[in-house]
Formats: structure tokens, sequence, C-alpha cells
DNA sequence: CTGAAAGCGCTAACAC
DNA sequence: GTGTTAGCGCTTTCAG
């Protein structure tokens, strides 16, 4: 019933455990002949060795702990899925944690996690100021390395390292490239102002803007609460005034925003891709149900996950994998064209 | 630098080990005078528990193993996140590996999950006589709990636990749908035969067609690969024959299928939900993209990860959870409606 | 009420 | 080459 150990083995083969103990993890010298016969005994039983004690005496436990408010969004489980794959190559594995947007159950898991000895921890926190609490510190403390994913705390220590979306330039792209399609009026709803992400990309517009000598009309910057009722709110204001301050493409600066405000459009009998151009922050259609398709700036998820398992390991093991080069950075967005772009004159 | 442990506070202390553990876990005796020191003392440091040599004493790792081949698919990722949420109640954590579709991966982490001593396992497997390998049955045969997941073992062993999709109440309840708008001429595209999944939704689709005294017409049933490729050429084909073999409804048995169907009827100038009705399977547009909106039955995903998350704790804690009734469930689909299916008549 | 001691399964000096 | 031993951090008898 129990599994074996490596004492039942070397008791049925009378020899001493730390004999068995060497050619299990074939380090030491161990006569060819009595190699053979451990190997064989082996073959026939169904040996495999505690991890967990072997956890304890090596003080490592092999598992990295990863944090975040919802497995179901698109952008976490593929960074997860690329950071299982470059991080179980060198024997790692994955243990996660869904606070489904609780702070509460974000610091019980920071807690349990310290609790099993993670040798490591990815979190997408939506504490943000993780250095008052205990809970983080106590993984900084201990030298337990640390990647913020998503967002990051405003804390400047370099211990915190992060992988997380340059959203000025996601945003400067997505306005380019309206502007390159003749677009000059030029809308935007963006999130929040006093979170990152709704400051950063509100400020890519405008720097877009300005570098093409287009001056941002206060009137066209609308902000919602990152949610698809904010979009579709957002639009709607837009679109009323629209007569006094017109214009013929708008910047959608989250992805449930652009599902809102492309709601409004189709409401006020307005079609996207002709009476208004619309590019997306981020919109996941990969199964691409959208008529018509839509454009939008993504954020690289492969590219994330890998960096973030690469930089785990550098973290980990130095003497293998090289130190990090960069353990703040900040990834680019793309392009994703689609047909919600039309072609000015 | 190194956490601390029950050692370094009972040196501290001037107190035995046994004496701090026991006011750590609130178990045993101990003088009201004493417990306040140590809770005093521990409230300035830093303490926390060492998980893995508490695994290691108590043989079990409170870490539940989730072997699956996509973490990104919609399936998985909410199935695994309401198993978090019920067994991180009872202090279970999650430890998820993603096969990535591959034999090959998935006995190496059945390996590396025996290694870690997981106290139970859910698998999603794409081997489907893991009877046969002895990956599988090291867990068996240790009384390590295993539930499979969206599909089964042929093996019909009292061991093997699952919790699947009603196949065929999920294909004959979008048929039965279908009818019920007035179709009678219904096609269907389903997956390979020689999966289960693929035989048991065409077996659905034969149901509901009798117990509606249609006759299924072998012309109208056409076979493909799961994928939307498969999707695409089958409905081409059906549309090819269409003046001999009229229909007016087609029921596709998979999403990704039902993704290419689409694709193929729009290529070929007709409209969904006027010229042709479409039911899928299990497609998820919860952004609401699709226009116009496809109808589908879909898997309870919350229904599935919570009854797992309950057999599991039942499972591993029958005295305190109880003894599970059934261990071998298989949950119904629901219906999602949509405007891809237009009344007839 | 508290402490000493054994042991969970493994690794790694250190002897022989 | 192989065995003995100590010890990773904890829980849990068993003495006192």
């Amino acid at each position: 019933m129990k599994p074996e150990t490596l004492k039942d083995i070397a008791k049925e083969l009378n020899l001493s455990i730390s004999t068995v103990s060497r050619v299990v993890n074939g380090k030491g010298y161990v006569k060819e002949e009595t190699r053979q016969r451990v190997l064989d005994f082996l073959a026939t039983r169904n040996y495999v060795p505690n991890e967990i004690a072997r956890s304890l005496k090596a003080q490592e436990s092999m598992t990295i702990g990863i944090i975040l408010p919802d497995l179901r969004e698109v952008y976490f489980n593929r960074i997860i899925k690329e950071i299982d794959r470059v991080v179980s190559a060198a024997g790692y594995m994955l243990l996660i944690a869904d606070t489904n947007e609780s702070k509460k159950t974000e610091r019980r898991y920071l807690d349990l996690m310290f609790q099993k000895r993670v040798d490591a921890l990815v979190i997408s926190t939506i504490d943000m100021d993780p250095a008052e609490t205990p809970y983080v510190e106590r993984y900084l403390n201990n030298g337990t390395p640390i990647i913020f994913i998503d967002n990051h705390p405003k804390l400047d220590s370099d211990q915190v390292n992060f992988v997380v979306l340059d959203n000025h330039q996601a945003s400067r792209l997505a306005v380019q490239t309206l502007i390159d399609n003749g677009h000059r009026d030029i809308a935007v709803i963006a999130g929040y102002l006093d979170e990152p992400t709704g400051y950063e990309r509100m400020e890519g517009y405008c720097q877009a803007m300005e570098a093409n000598d287009l001056h941002p009309d206060p009137a066209l910057i609308a902000i919602g609460n990152f949610k698809a009722d904010g979009g579709y709110r957002c639009m709607e204001e837009l679109l009323l005034q629209r007569d006094v301050h017109p214009f013929t493409a708008v910047h959608v600066a989250s992805e449930m925003m652009t599902i809102g405000a492309l709601r409004a459009i189709r409401e006020h009998g307005l079609t996207v891709g002709q009476d208004i151009a619309v590019i997306g922050f981020d919109v996941h259609d990969d199964l691409g149900l959208a008529t018509p398709t839509i454009a939008t700036v993504r954020q690289p998820e492969e590219e994330v996950g890998q960096r973030v398992g690469l930089m785990l390991l550098q973290l980990l093991r130095p003497e293998k994998y090289g130190a990090p080069e960069e353990t703040k950075v900040r990834v680019k967005a793309y392009l994703q064209s689609g047909s919600s772009i039309h072609k000015l004159q």
C-alpha cells in the first residue's frame, strides 16, 4: 500500500541504504555488479523516490508558486502554460492559486505557499502595496525570488522583479495605427487614471497624437471603469456629443471596455469599420467569431511566460542558467489587424 | 535569511521544541502563562511552520495534482478554478501540469507528481489506456485517489472515479432544440467515431431524431477531425449535396468544428440563422462577439469543478466530508440559446 | 504541564 | 566500494 522506501529496498537486497541511494541517484562509487543487482531489482518493484524527504534534506521544494486573480483570463492561463513548459524542463512544478480577485484570499495563499516553502513566487497582485504587508516581506527577507506580472508594486526595491506590458508603447501603437489609416480626429476610452494601466495607456494615446502634431481634444477623452458597461457608457457620451466634437476613430484601452464600446456603436445604428474605426486593447477573439474582425493591440503572452520562466531559472540557478541580465522588463505589445479600422480619404 | 524553525524559537525562549510545537498547533496541554509567552514572542518574529517537514512526518503532502492537455482551454481553466476554490478551503493546494497534448509529457508529469506524493490526482488523460501504463497504476496500488475528467479510460475498475459530460444527453438536447424550432431535416457534423466523444454525440443525435420519429439520413451525417478545418470540410460536403440531400439545420458536435462550419456557410453566401440553423457544442463566446450569436449546448464547467472538488475531499477525508455517494458521474449539458437558430414555418 | 527521544525518507560526510 | 551516522524540521508518544 504505502510506497516503498530506500530502506525497504536496501533490506531486501542486504545492502545499506546509502548504496541503494547512490545507484538511484547515479552519484558516488558503486561496483558495477552491485549497481546492476540494484537496478534489476528496482525494475521489478516500483520504487519512486520520496521527493518530500529529499526536499526537507535539500532545503528546496522544487516548486514555484503562482498567485493570480483569475485563472479564466486568457492572459493568465497562457502565461502559466509557458512558464510550466520552461520550468518543468528543469524539474520544477507549479503550485497555482486563484485568488478570485480577493485581497484576503491573496494573503491566505501567500501564507500557504510560504508554508510549503516554494522556491520562487510569481504573482499578479491586486494588493498594490505588498511592501507594507508582512506577507510578501517574508519571501523577500528570505531571499525567495518573486516575479510580478501584469502589474507591480510601486516599491522600488531591486528585489522587485517584474515582467509587465509597456502600456505607453501599446497605446501609442494603437493610435499610430489609426493615424496611419488617415484618421486624425481620434477619441480614446481609457481606464481610471489612478491605476497605472489606465494612466499609462492614456499617456500613450497623447504621445502618439503629439508625435503626429495632432492635439488631443479633452472632450474626446473618456474615462471608464475597465468593464463592459464602462466602455458602453463612455462610447455613448462620445457619440452624443459627436456633432460638437467629431471623431472618426476611437481607441478603447481595455478588452472589456472594447466589448461595451462596440455594443454602443451598434446600438446607435453605426457600423464599426465604416462609420467609426475602432482599435481595442488586448481583445481576444482567437476563434474569429467577431464580424467585422476587431483590430487590437495585444500582449505577447507567450513571450511574457517565457521570460518569466527563464528569469525564474536564472534567479534560482544562476550557476546553470547565468545571472539574469534584466529583472525589470517591459514587453512590447503587437498589432493584430482587423476590419474594424477603415482607411480614411 | 533562512526561515526560523521551532528549534530557533525554543532556544530563544528556553523552552523545548515540543512545547512550542504545542502552542503553534494549539493542541496538547500548555500552561496559559507559557502559551502567552510563546505567542507574544512569535508575534515579534515571523515564524511560519515548515510544511515540508510536517508532510514528511504526517505522510501527506496536502497537495492535489492536476494533469491536463491544455490549460488554455476554457473548459479546463474554469474547472481548475472551482476545484481550487473548494479544496483550498480544506487546506489543499493544486499542483498543475500542462502536458500540451503529449503522451510523453503526460507520463513524465505522472511520475513527477508521484515523486511529490500528491494526496490525490485529477487527470484529463489523452493516453486512453492508462491501466496498461505503470504510471497510473502506481497511484492506484497506493490507494491515492484519482479522478478522471473530460474522458475516462475504458478500464472498469471501481477505483476509477470520474466526472464527465453526458454526451448523449448533450447532443440530444441540441438536436431536440432544432426540432422544437420546427426543423426536421437536420444534419450532424460529428467527431471521429472511434473516440467516445465523437461516437456518443453522434448517438445522441440519432436518439433525438428517433424519439421524434425522424429518420437520420446517413447522407446528412458527416465525420470530421474535431478541428476547425474538419468542420469546414464537412460543412462544404453537406452544402454541395444539398440539392439531393436537403437540410435546414445542422448540429456541429465540437467547438472548433462549429467555427469551421460557420465559416463554410458564410463563404457559400448563406446566412446562419436564416438559411441554415446551427447549434454548436461547447462554443464559448462569453464576450458576445459573434453576430448572430451562436446557439450551443455547453458543459457546466463550474458544476464539474465543484463535484470534482467535493469528491476529492470525500475521498481524502471521508470521516469529515462523508463517503462519496457516487464516484462515476455524468453531468448534464445545458442549452445556451442564440440567434443562429431560426424558427421554421 | 513540560521535556527527551524517536522517527518520517532521504543525503552526504566520514569511516572502514 | 560500502556502511554508519547525523540531521533536515516537525509531531508524537512516553517519562518525569
